[in-house]
DNA sequence: CACAATTTAGTTGTGCACAACTAAATGGCT
DNA sequence: AGCCATTTAGTTGTGCACAACTAAATTGTG
């Protein structure tokens, strides 16, 4: 197996594989990193943020649609909405109709917030350098590595069943 | 930039702000979830896997040194070794000349995983349906945004200090 | 109507990321 | 030599991600 054609391409594979993962990965961390520092000052982690800016854009919404939204499950949103509720942002209340669902709602605090939280982007993207046009390619091709993704993560799991 | 530049402009960057936020973050946690399916034969984590590929490529190496390639701390790295090594992959060693220094070392069975490894980047690779030139592409920004997103979190701590 | 299947949140347990801290060893400096 | 700053791992605590599960309400079907 040793000078074969097959095993030495596998190895630049693998090679290849720890680049494209070190850097997704990393950058992944360097973005959450960036936002941790600036949003400190709203008291807010990433996350938190992610569904604060989906609530200022949207209005109040269920758990389940902010999870639709941002591809969280209920494991990962209940306990962070009870943070932010917790912080005085945000009520939950069960819906009268359906007492299944819980309605997650700004408060006046949470909507005042959206006013301090404008400045988060000029400060993230003066400093990064890439301007709309690049900001907008970068994000087509994450959207489409993502679907890529999500594509064959459905093909593995079909493979293992 | 449009004529009226204040809240309006602000209101956009904040929406701008959501997507490409949201599109990193989901492309860092469908990449994480496609491994996470494709690693299960492995019995390794994806972050698992990563600190495999360094030692794979590069033999025994300290904590210390894996923690730079990786960019992460101890208090990930520590634990995370712990479970490598419960799970028969690594052994810890103190090094005799520095007694701080925590020597990663393959074992036979963590050195015999890279066989079934080499599998996995074919098995991820085909199914993204992107080729070498676009990996390369992709990788390449990225590396660039998390450069430049690295000096940003220097420059936003350094204006709170 | 009765009851099974589905929907919606929440809980529990595991692992990762990171900040803040501790402990021990090392190296440099006077 | 003596001491202090640095280096290297590790620990503790908080929060996120996700799998697997539970609980309760709702919907669909015979």
């Amino acid at each position: 197996m040793t000078a074969s054609p097959t095993a030495a391409s596998a190895a630049d594979w693998l090679r290849l594989d720890r680049q494209i993962c070190f850097s997704l990965h990393a950058a992944s961390r360097a973005f959450n990193g960036v936002y941790r520092v600036v949003l400190k000052d709203l008291g807010l982690t990433y996350p938190q943020y992610l569904v604060m800016l989906v609530l200022w854009e949207q209005g109040d919404l269920p758990v389940k649609a902010l999870g639709e939204q941002l591809r969280l499950d209920s494991g990962t949103l209940s306990p962070l909405v009870k943070r932010l509720e917790a912080a005085g942002l945000v009520r939950r209340e069960r819906s009268a109709r359906d007492e299944r669902s819980v309605q997650v709602r700004l408060t006046e605090q949470g909507a005042a917030l959206r006013e301090r939280a404008l400045e988060v982007p000029r400060r993230i993207g003066a400093a990064t350098g890439f301007d709309l046009a690049e900001i907008g390619e970068l994000r087509e091709r994450l959207d489409r590595l993502t679907s890529a993704l999500d594509a064959a993560a459905e093909e593995a799991a079909r493979e293992t069943r």
